[in-house]
DNA sequence: AATTGTTTAACTGTCGGACATTATAATCAA
DNA sequence: TTGATTATAATGTCCGACAGTTAAACAATT
């Protein structure tokens, strides 16, 4: 037994209101679009200080939790959670090279492999024509391979995507959007633009149309 | 085009304080480990007042850049950046969307095949005789089926966030964390036990032993 | 000499008050 | 109606004070 005690790391109390005002929202008594009273309020509400209360709201703008703004009937809206914050935890691994761009490669090969046969079994014939539609794009500017860099990437984003939504598991989506949208970061991606990672970019998607 | 205009969301004093110290983080200038100044001497170095720098370390802090202790010699000290950030906010993300616990479970169920194919072929010797190890505990547990939950809990996770380790990349690692852990909370983990979940559990490590 | 107990001081944690800045909403003028 | 002006409710910022925590230095005890 390797006695593994954890220090209790002294209660805060910033710390107690984050998780307040986040089971809150993660439960449905807060819902996106929802006002949280104004510092003032919430600084009775807690019985704490305006300090103690600041100091959580940035840690829940920090976690993508809310939106705060300025101004007459301004203050922190709770926010729809999208996926850039996540991008953004992934990058900071990225930046620090905990995380190499051949792991999100990898990752990203492998997970699209076993959601594109997901994505066969579930998708409907609008799904198909949809993907066969944007694959003939991306293989036409592929082809032409110049100016259009951007809009590659957008029917690139499309793409790898879309075969998560067609798996009808909204966890795939999220995880490739994570994955996806590093990957960009992480690409110079128009030196690669006509290399083999293109060309392989699609196999998975192969096999639905 | 969808016309996106982005709003200059009015620059606040402590997201500079973030953005420098991060930066020095990211470009190596501060090093895991290093400590940061005390907070009157920050305030200082950055003539602002102590309450914005407050607000710009709890903002680190979520972000997984440093860590805060107490007392003389206390502070801010540079962390050893790891996966559970992206954990985390995955686990938000995920719980934010309506995802079910099937969608969870199948979710592992793929990622799971997967990473294990990857493991098997990257695994040392005492990778295997470790989760050979594993296992067996887990099946001793199994069949008794009594009081031992939280050793069982334990060791679960350890399986099934080992594989992703042992394959190498810490992008499955992190995902094979919050799946894990989301599937903990929204189960009523102990009335399942002994049930199918628990049985073909493990199944997919079957064929790393 | 090696514990155990005590004090010190350098930190973070918390509070209250004040004023500056921002931007909505109400008011008034054209 | 429209456009400019003003109020005002909120966040943003600063200061000063004290409480709580703990590593380290020191003293006492065996």
């Amino acid at each position: 037994m390797t006695l593994n005690f954890k220090k209790p790391k002294q209660a805060r109390i910033f710390q107690h209101v984050v998780d307040e005002i986040q089971t809150a929202i993660l439960d449905g008594r807060l819902k996106s679009g929802d006002q949280l009273p104004p510092e003032m309020k919430l600084k009775e509400m807690f019985d704490t200080s305006r300090g103690s209360i600041r100091e959580a709201l940035r840690v829940l703008e920090q976690k993508g939790l809310i939106d705060i703004k300025t101004g007459v009937s301004g203050g922190a809206v709770v926010r729809i959670p999208d996926h850039s914050h996540v991008t953004e935890s992934l990058n900071l691994l990225v930046q620090s090279q905990k995380v190499t761009l051949n792991h999100l490669l990898e990752f990203r090969q492998e997970i699209e492999g076993t959601v594109s046969a997901l994505a066969a079994k579930r998708a409907r014939p609008e799904d198909l024509t949809l993907l066969k539609d944007l694959l003939k794009q991306a293989r036409g500017l592929l082809g032409r391979a110049e100016s259009n860099g951007d809009k590659l990437l957008e029917i690139d984003t499309q793409l790898h995507v879309g075969i998560g939504k067609i798996s009808g598991n909204p966890v795939f989506v999220a995880v490739l959007r994570m994955v996806h949208e590093n990957i960009l970061n992480s690409y110079d991606w128009l030196a690669l633009k006509s290399s083999y990672a293109l060309n392989s970019n699609f196999k998975d998607m192969e096999i639905l149309v």
